[in-house]
DNA sequence: ACTAAAATCCCACATTCGGGGGAGAAAACG
DNA sequence: CGTTTTCTCCCCCGAATGTGGGATTTTAGT
């Protein structure tokens, strides 16, 4: 086997430039407490700084900096959608997003539109110095919980036969539960269930009720989804 | 910032457990070395250590460890096709994939065949042995090149060709509805929709309205449906 | 025959949803 | 520049849903 002995650079811009992040961020709080992270840490300064993502295109095309830092919730227009704007005018731009929750939709929608990291909020102040610095040095640091969802996508796309497997906990309902469930996932009131199950209200309502609990789960939708397969 | 109450059991392991690793690496010299760093450090052993893919799917069947460390390039069958057979013994077993070169199709087709994680083989010792803990802790470590390739990956993927055909009626949808169309269609709740997207509970309730309105529907699981092309 | 499971029904209470109204600010568009 | 669309927020109210507690009868299995 062999073993490059080539020692990695560590930095492919000179050690003594200042990183010029831009902030994107509309919670004023996080906004000020970022901002002053980077403020305050040697080598990096901020160099705009928005609270949504129309003016963020504005400033950022008009004085880019070296990375951004931008938040997925943005009143307006999404992180998403900003990244994808911003990239048209920025190709080579880095941006690595922040978002509170490991959705993993929208980190998938992120990273197509040209997100280059992704890191969720509660990282602490070193961490996301340090991902600031990856990002700058070529690499695409993200969460551990993102990095495994990008992961597991990757494991979901090996067997993807048209069959869509529902969950094994439907097999566990009886007859009468899987009839009602399957009103549930047409989106009939219970009443209409009731009338075509001749059966009364409230004996639906005591099904759903055992349905949710079988499937883990408290709602209708969250139920439809279980039942068909998603 | 919204509470969810239903909370999940956090850790599936004993944090003062040791981690049992069993490697498999064919060159004797690498081997022993990463042996050493393993068996060196505290809170890890190693765990069985072979040196081709067919022993080492016998003795990790016999003996499962903790995790994996996998080469790639292995006489007889690749590491690649050793994970794939391994997975389909140990489904949940955690696979760290090491490499010499940043090769992406061989990347790909490791995390598709499910390595969760991916390190170039240069990695200093500390480094690997925070990957070992980061993937026991749910993350799925990767080298700063190989995580940058994978996003890239994504971004390539643009806009895959719609598989499934959605009511027309969607596209007259605006950015936010659709948005939060498609956090309804996931089962949130309001409140949970309106945390996601930053905005009041009121707003999301105005877009709810206004989708299913176009959508002509009339509940949420009806608009789901619509959404999910049922 | 005894028992467990399934099927049926009822009440009460809190929460969520669906539908109606209105309204201001910002963006897009002509 | 004015108009329209989009995005944002608010109030009220009734209907539907989710969750807790029961109960009775029928069916199925041992």
């Amino acid at each position: 086997m062999l073993w490059l002995l080539r020692v990695e650079s560590k930095t492919n811009r000179k050690a003594n430039k200042i990183t010029r992040v831009a902030l994107v961020e509309d919670e004023p709080g996080v906004r000020t407490n970022l901002a002053s992270i980077i403020d305050n840490a040697p080598g990096f300064q901020t160099c705009g700084i928005y609270a949504d993502g129309l003016s963020a295109l504005k400033g950022i095309s008009a004085n880019p900096p070296d990375m951004v830092l931008m938040d997925i919730n943005l009143p307006g227009i999404t992180g998403t959608e900003c990244v994808k704007r911003l990239k048209n005018v920025l190709p080579k731009l880095p941006v690595l997003m922040l978002t509170v929750y490991d959705d993993s939709d929208q980190v998938f929608k992120s990273l197509m539109a040209g997100a280059t990291g992704y890191l969720l909020k509660r990282t602490p102040k070193d961490k996301l110095l340090a991902a600031i610095d990856e990002i700058m040095s070529g690499g695409a640091p993200m969460s551990r919980q993102i990095a495994r969802s990008v992961v597991q996508f990757f494991q979901e796309l090996k067997q993807a036969p048209a069959v869509v497997q529902r969950a094994p906990e439907i097999k566990s309902l009886t007859d009468r539960e899987e009839q009602v469930l399957e009103h549930l996932s047409k989106g009939y009131a219970y009443k209409e269930i009731a009338d075509r199950l001749n059966i009364s209200f409230e004996t639906v309502r005591t099904y759903v009720r055992s349905i949710y609990e079988k499937l883990h789960v408290h709602s209708r939708t969250e139920a439809t989804l279980k039942y068909l397969g998603h």
